[in-house]
DNA sequence: CTGTATCCGAAATGATACTG
DNA sequence: CAGTATCATTTCGGATACAG
């Protein structure tokens, strides 16, 4: 079996598709599951697969600490008040540390954490690649379009 | 400089925090930014970046051709509505191709493109790292909770 | 089975004004 | 500067009914 194959082949492994729950018996450590609704793992993944988190964690990893101005210029298009509040999930997931310097004006400035570069490393490879590949996305878009307009 | 250093460095390479749409003169191609709010590469971004997407992706990535109901079973929790708006924006983007059997009754099979296949080998990592990460995170909760609560 | 169409409440987000 | 609070609006998403 070639690699392809097992990529393609029907069969899902884990619980993949199982109810999250309904796991073992005691003390049995019930494996996290992001396809498992009730999963905890999967609240956290819908927290991190979200535009502003991902493009802040980003930022960071790309441009180094940055006060808060400093990511909503970098960030272009995210609102005060969005930028407060995913950063905010990001500090108190433990991905992001805030530092304030009590000067006048204050100064606030963010930076990963150990947890928070580990994800950004992923991260990084999908920024690339969507900008490489918008391109070829959007070409599909006018075919498909074009395709299913009254054809 | 180290490779720690010059990820921590504090001056931004490329466009990142420039408007989009100011580029270069006539002929010249501007670099897509996915930083930037009016590239389309950020519209783009902000498509894929998403809850569902990632998940259908990460699903016919590891499980192979599924047909709708068996992405609806195995990505528990999403609903007819949203697994079908899903997956018609990745078909039109050209990551999904939707197979339909004429028999009755019907059977529709989705399966990767040769460009969702590469996106979504940059997502696996991204669920797994979640799933191996979510109590520590979790756990980040806690310490920031109590920390933050009347602390 | 695999959708589409519609309605409607909940949640996300923007705009604005205000504060330490 | 770096937020918070509030309100208005939009969008999202679930429920339901219906169709090929």
């Amino acid at each position: 079996m070639t690699t392809e194959e097992v990529a393609q082949a029907q069969v899902c492994v884990g619980r993949h598709g199982q109810e999250w729950g309904s796991g073992q018996g005691k003390g049995e450590e019930q494996e996290l599951d992001v396809f498992a609704q009730l999963c905890p793992s999967r609240a956290m993944f819908a927290e991190l697969a979200d535009k502003w988190s991902m493009l802040i964690l980003m930022s960071l990893a790309g441009c180094g600490p940055q006060r808060f101005s400093e990511l909503q210029r970098g960030i272009s298009g995210v609102s005060r008040k969005m930028l407060t509040q995913s950063l905010r999930t990001l500090e108190r997931s433990g991905l992001v540390r805030r530092t304030v310097f009590p000067e006048t004006p204050p100064r606030v400035v963010y930076d990963l954490l150990p947890l928070g570069r580990e994800l950004a490393v992923l991260l990084a490879p999908l920024g690339r690649w969507t900008e490489q590949h918008t391109g070829q996305m959007l070409a599909a878009r006018e075919e498909f379009d074009q395709a299913h307009a009254e054809g």
